[in-house]
DNA sequence: ATTAATGCAAACGGTTTGCACTACT
DNA sequence: AGTAGTGCAAACCGTTTGCATTAAT
């Protein structure tokens, strides 16, 4: 969707150390051992693109469109280890598939149509109230991450 | 669990038309053509017995239990015929299955503690505000039975 | 040279489908 | 008798696994 292409174009902002900068995967992964192969670099460079939340076979498909010879064991292996590198986050979306969410990003919920398909975002601050009034009430750690509100949007609840 | 078994044991209430008593299933299946089968009877005795949501999977294996013989697929197309009904409603678990509401309940949502696994209904009132305020600021209209809320409980938040 | 990571193929679990057969009405 | 519903088996889809092979370090 975005314009201004490749993992390179990100801001050179100096990463303040937790921060998952694309461009740091590379590094990240060597000192833990781990390999840096184009595989991986064709799906962080997926990654890099994606706007915050894609499916696993939304994942797959991408990199096959850049690399036909992708094989989803490898991208889901690789998923698993960019979670583990915090880069990445899987929760649940509304149609119950993984749904990998990019770390960079603020954390947010989505918002599901369940008539028309389309979703939105829904940033901590929108959600607060619900996040709060569920810690005071019953202790519960809402985790933003991880929150699909399925329902109709604003056009279709009209109809 | 409980041990007041069949579906015959059931209240004898007057339907109200709309209210989805089980023994009135029976009726409702005739008056529209369809058939009031054993592998039917078996499945609306397991939602009789079943406390507001169930997976599918669960299904399968509450309706083995009381008949070995259950079929998956049969009892997966009875839910849909339930559904059409307005007997049941289906929506998204936080694992992803499909999930089973079983109607005559007030509709709620779920919240589900990553950690333990338990969760906990959440009743409309308790969700008021947030689908008050989804509905003002966005025209959103949530619908809670799809809700499902991940986190930490009280006592996995605590440590 | 070492061993992490890949490719492949097979298996998974939950759900769906096609079709001949059964049984409810 | 007529047709809705069943049983069965096979297919589905996204994801996971085992294992021999390849390639990054």
């Amino acid at each position: 969707m975005s314009k201004n292409g490749s993992i390179l174009a990100h801001k050179e902002t100096v990463p303040t150390g937790n921060d998952p900068t694309w461009a740091s995967v590379r590094t990240r992964l060597r000192e833990r051992g781990m390999r840096w192969t184009p595989q991986r670099r064709v799906l962080v460079d997926v990654l890099a693109q994606a706007d915050g939340h894609v499916t696993g076979a939304e994942l797959v498909e991408r990199c096959r469109a850049v690399d036909p010879q992708t094989i989803p064991s490898t991208v889901y292996r690789t998923l698993d280890v960019l979670e583990e590198l915090g880069v990445i986050q899987h929760g649940h979306g509304a149609d119950g598939r993984e749904e990998f969410h990019v770390l960079p990003e603020t954390e947010h919920g989505h918002l599901h149509c369940s008539k028309c398909g389309s979703s939105w975002d829904v940033e901590a601050p929108e959600a607060a109230d619900l996040v709060g009034s569920l810690r005071q009430s019953r202790g519960f750690e809402a985790d933003l991450s991880h929150l699909t509100i399925v329902g109709l949007c604003r056009e279709c609840a009209a109809v």
